[in-house]
DNA sequence: ATTGATAATAGAAACGTTTCCAGAATAATC
DNA sequence: GATTATTCTGGAAACGTTTCTATTATCAAT
């Protein structure tokens, strides 16, 4: 009775066969302005629209994309999935939000649905470069797909941020106000952010001719929790560093917390250096010292390498894009004062 | 040569039906045995895994859930998206996620694409309840869904906070410290939480038996933009107000960012309270006293609501469920000093 | 008017699955 | 071992669209 109208009965109504109605909607100007004129009137009487499910059953896709990450309360990736999503709607593509919350298990089950005719392609962060479930289905990827800040050996499009020019930049910043017991607080070694940073801080010192501080490197985890951790052991080493690079914008968050809670100000005892605009980032007293990158470019460069293999272009080699750091300087650095 | 197994090339390979591969699939308890490892046997061996675009054809259903807001980067809806998706994701659900920067024609597109065959089912928070093309869209709904804090004459399942009392609370309280100069920035009365909130604002001062400070009433937009510049105008007035309650998450962001501009210190200069834990909110220098809900528990409902009608109970009356409001005080008040 | 060329339409097949029904195989009972 | 009851299975229809092929309608030129 009350069941949605098909394109059977728009032909019924408008006198004319399906197959026509069908070219009234998806290529109007190879019928007939009288029969046009008859089906749209149908149409606009049954108040049809087709059914997407049959739609993407028959043209064999979905107009969807899946964007999948560890955790949308993230500011950068809510920003990036926000980035993405404006390009991707404009040429009518929907998106799928899947937050992993970092298990593997997730990631793997993401995958495997998106595959299999949930979407047309992925854009997606990945929880750890080396994971054997998560590595055995990219290898066997049926859809096209762009990597977000993950590197892999695989033929697989990517987005990437120049994490070790980022932190060098950083790093030297600090040596040049006089600080030598910098610490860093960042992935580990398993994503390519991790790496790179680490890369990166530990060059600044070695351009500087100086020692590296291998006791102030802290490299595990992008998480809350990491950052705190360590920030809280790092504040209460008998030789505390004179400044902590957070890099990583939840580590920030953390390190944040442990300096509140410990009764450390901010440059006066330590000088802090973070990672990517955010509210927190850009208020906190006085806005943080910052390694920021182009989320929106970011967003919209994964959007567009995967549109251009979802049109047409399925084959063509694989692209790495990276997109340069800027320091942006707040006031959360200060000059070591001589001794 | 490379394309998906199908359940025919299981039924081929296993010597099967395919109407047996099917009934292995959704109902292995009604197959021998014995053909149950035959056809397991060949779809291992296949790779295969149903198109999910058949199964959503035939099966009338999407198991997706579209979940429409305004903004991601509001970190209450990112945290409220989460609670949502953890819930539906069990029972086997994945989201779509329509973000739509505030804008009417975005909203009422994205319904109307959620309506035709994209999904199962909605959660949404609109952006103004009076706005005809969405309301007409509500009124027409072919699918189930839950309204996030909005408040509309027709039978839709809704979730909702109890902003007044939160308000009232909140005011109550400053009124206690001394405060008589309160402004409150927040929605404006064409959504329920800026109509509640102003309510419980102003209840509380009648209840005090004490005048209402009419000027100190800003009432029309949830944004960050907005709070800033409400927010500036405040400080700048002659009469100062001795406190701000900035009655939205995003309007606390842009109430902190006229703060800082202007160099005014909290609690020291003037009394704040914010609304929903945020990283912000909970970090600024020290913890701000917040109005906050339960915003897992919202979700969750949601998501409840939303699902015992996917699961059959269509057409039971529409329910409306009410969370209270907690006042969490942080170091962001201060009792008017006696003059 | 007739023809030929072109434009528009009807009709059916196809997409990959689920589900229904009838019929075949198996098990249970005597 | 025959008969009945029960469990399984094969085959086909159906879901709503798009797209292909064949046919019909239209138009221009003679």
């Amino acid at each position: 009775m009350d069941k949605p109208a098909t394109i059977r009965d728009v032909a019924r109504v408008s006198g004319v066969s399906v197959g026509t109605v069908s070219r009234s909607l998806n290529a109007p100007e190879t019928v007939r302005p009288a029969t046009l004129a008859k089906v749209r009137a149908a149409i606009q009487s049954l108040g049809f629209q087709p059914d997407s499910r049959a739609q993407n059953m028959r043209r064999r896709n979905t107009m969807t994309v899946g964007f999948v990450i560890d955790d949308i309360a993230n500011p950068w990736h809510a920003s990036c999935f926000k980035a993405v999503d404006a390009e991707m709607r404009q040429r009518g593509y929907s998106l799928y939000l899947m937050s992993t919350q970092g298990r593997a298990s997730e990631e793997a089950a993401a995958i495997d649905m998106l595959q299999h005719g949930r979407a047309d392609g992925m854009i997606m962060t990945i929880n750890n470069e080396q994971d054997p479930r998560t590595i055995k289905r990219l290898k066997e990827l049926r859809i096209p797909s762009v990597l977000l800040d993950r590197d892999i050996p695989l033929e697989i499009d990517a987005v990437l941020t120049e994490h070790a020019t980022g932190l060098r930049q950083a790093t030297s910043y600090l040596l040049e106000l006089g600080h030598r017991r910098i610490a860093i607080i960042t992935a580990g070694s398993d994503i390519r952010p991790g790496r790179e940073r680490v890369r990166g801080f530990v060059e600044a010192f070695q351009r500087a001719g100086l020692p590296v501080p291998e006791d102030l490197i802290r490299s595990q985890s992008l998480s809350v929790d990491f950052g705190f951790r360590e920030a809280t052991a790092l504040l209460q080493m008998p030789q505390r560093p004179t400044a902590i690079i957070a890099a990583g914008n939840r580590i920030l968050v953390g390190v944040l917390r442990a300096i509140q809670q410990q009764g450390v100000s901010v440059p006066g005892d330590i000088s802090l250096i973070g990672c990517d605009r955010s509210d927190v980032a850009l208020l906190y007293p006085g806005p943080i010292t910052l390694i920021d990158r182009p989320v929106e470019e970011i967003g919209r460069t994964a959007a567009q390498l995967l549109l251009e293999r979802l049109g047409g272009q399925a084959d063509r080699p694989a692209q790495r894009i990276a997109f340069p750091t800027h320091l942006i300087l707040g006031g959360s650095c200060l000059p070591v004062p001589k001794p």
